[in-house]
DNA sequence: CAAGAGCAGTTAAACGTTTAACCGCACGGC
DNA sequence: GCCGTGCGGTTAAACGTTTAACTGCTCTTG
């Protein structure tokens, strides 16, 4: 490839020139400035970004760790991620973990190698003591000392119940996601702190953020005892439609559904889901938004920023049939 | 962060020395060797890996050019990109194009810039007379002087041939993608050639890759006139299974449908779809595959590499009514 | 008209590596 | 007792940029 020197030779002038010009870091006479770019072009010059990293320090990339690209809730943050960076002139680098926190730290470590200049991580981990020798900004789980950007799962939690209140529903199943992620935890508490006084929790089971149900919830779904089941994710409620369809109950007919998340396909399961959607291109945004801000002026407190969600009403969840019916039904004398 | 020097200076040797030791390219004596060792460690040494690569010109680096990272077809094959791209020592930097030649080719200018050692791309317009300083592998679509790495879709379309003819459909409809694509061409012409002589096409749309169906296009679904729709993707799947739904035909009883892909969601819908299977991880594992060999050895002729494609049946096809039923319940005399 | 300022360009150092060339020394073989 | 050789280490150049310091010039200005 064509290097600064091959440039400067052909235009007769020195590297220094060339790279003011190119950068229009000094004034050039008009002549000699047209020179160099006839050069540039004809010699299909491009800078070598490694090259000019080593000597100003910058090397225009970002890291993007995350713990499984095959999870459908990442590539819209992904693609947010990248197209914002590339915009603010940032390169993106991207490495996955496998869910697994080993893979975590060596990524993190390969990063400070190839010197990017901030990391964006969706830890999978509990992580503290970290030190790095670049900003990061967590996504979706904050880790002490870090920027961190997260939807309002509570206010998410909270929207569920209030259209379950809407809905007429007053017994509710509830499958809440891991304890020990905050985002299943701060749903559930939105959730809950809405609802008491208001409906009833027939019951609560602690699943994974997976559509394949427990077996014993299985069981549990043959008899659900409620009006309406609240699912901890979408693909959770995924897993119920499918359990549910096996034993022959109807959803929305017999049994209301709400999501959580509006992946992608939330609209082509049937019936359509019921879901809160997580701002995942804001997300996104607000995370090259933050990063780049403390690339700018490092020294300033760690900062939180919570993005609004938003309840996407579809058709897994109708008005509770009147009387409890769905609770009497169930109970046959 | 501590650098090359700093290490020799804190181990008393030159940086010729720590560098022999930490990369094992000369013998040094035990000794040194670990005082070397230890004030790596105790410096938190990492190498400047854009240094190295101003230096050796290998930078270990990938560019990976994707249109449109939302698309669902494409998480997963990233992932296989990046996991077996760091297998092999590389790091991956990501852009996704957005679906626009003009980006496109800024985004190869850049990853020229960043110096990366070879591109791994899924080209969308029609592209020849590139040259760009680093070799290429294209995905899913053949560019001129490139190598690529594809499905079989021509097998794919056969399969689902074979599959229609196994259970006993006579009349078809065709959903067939964008002709200007190739793997849209090559379905259907792997389909048309395995099924001439056994069923006959009843009728046939181009439609682009998406589950809003052109409106003329509804109007056909109300009476389908065949008793298997055969569609270009997943997605157009779920357009014509959400169009039945609403004049009241039912998927499979009143009309099996196969689509193509395998989507992550093709499991979740209703009813299950029966569709052709891409061999992502495959695909993401031969293009590094492929992309380091054309590194390690550049100058060999341009390889194409076909991949082959799986038919997985689920429920949403199934064997045809007997005596052309769908097609004489649709026409009431 | 002399001196100072500004302009347009060059020189050279520096960024953090790798690596070829070199150097001193001990050792083995004749 | 010498010479060649291999070992363990150092020196210094080079990769492609940016940029501070410098050099002539021309112009302005008092």
């Amino acid at each position: 490839m064509a290097t600064l020197t091959d440039v400067a030779k052909a235009a007769g002038v020195s590297t220094a020139t060339v790279s003011n010009v190119l950068n229009g870091t000094k004034a050039v006479t008009p002549h000699v400035r047209q020179r160099v770019l006839d050069a540039t072009a004809s010699l299909g010059y491009r800078p070598n970004l490694q090259a000019r990293s080593l000597r100003t320090g910058q090397s225009r990339t970002l890291g993007l760790v995350v713990p499984d690209l095959s999870n459908p809730y990442f590539p819209a943050l992904v693609q947010a991620i990248e197209t914002t960076a590339r915009g603010a002139g940032f390169a993106l680098m991207v490495m996955d973990t496998g869910n697994d926190m080993r893979h975590e730290l060596e990524a993190l470590a390969l990063m400070a190698s190839y010197r990017v200049e901030g990391v964006i991580w969706v830890p999978v981990g509990d992580h503290h003591d970290l030190d790095w020798p670049y900003p990061i900004v967590t996504v979706d789980r904050p880790v002490p000392g870090c920027d961190a950007v997260v939807a309002d799962h509570r206010e998410g939690g909270a929207l569920v119940a209030k259209h379950a209140i809407a809905l007429g529903h007053r017994r509710v199943g509830l499958l809440c996601g891991p304890h020990s992620l905050p985002s299943a935890a701060l749903r559930r508490e939105g959730f809950l702190e809405a609802g008491t006084g208001r409906f009833e929790i027939a019951w609560e089971h602690e699943v994974p953020f997976s559509s394949d149900l427990p077996n014993q919830l299985r069981a549990r779904l043959a008899e659900p005892d409620c009006s309406l089941v609240v699912c901890a994710n979408d693909a959770v409620a995924v897993g119920v439609l499918r359990a549910t369809r096996e034993v022959g109950i109807k959803v929305p007919d017999d049994l209301s559904l709400i999501g959580f998340d509006d992946v992608p396909w939330a609209d082509f399961v049937d019936p359509a889901l019921t879901t809160v959607r997580q701002p995942l291109a804001a997300l996104g945004e607000s995370a090259v938004a933050m990063l780049s801000a403390r690339i700018n002026l490092p020294g300033r407190a760690p900062h939180h920023e919570v993005l609004p969600v938003e309840l996407v009403v579809r058709r897994s969840a109708v008005p509770a049939p009147a009387g409890l019916a769905s609770v009497s039904r169930r109970r046959p004398a």
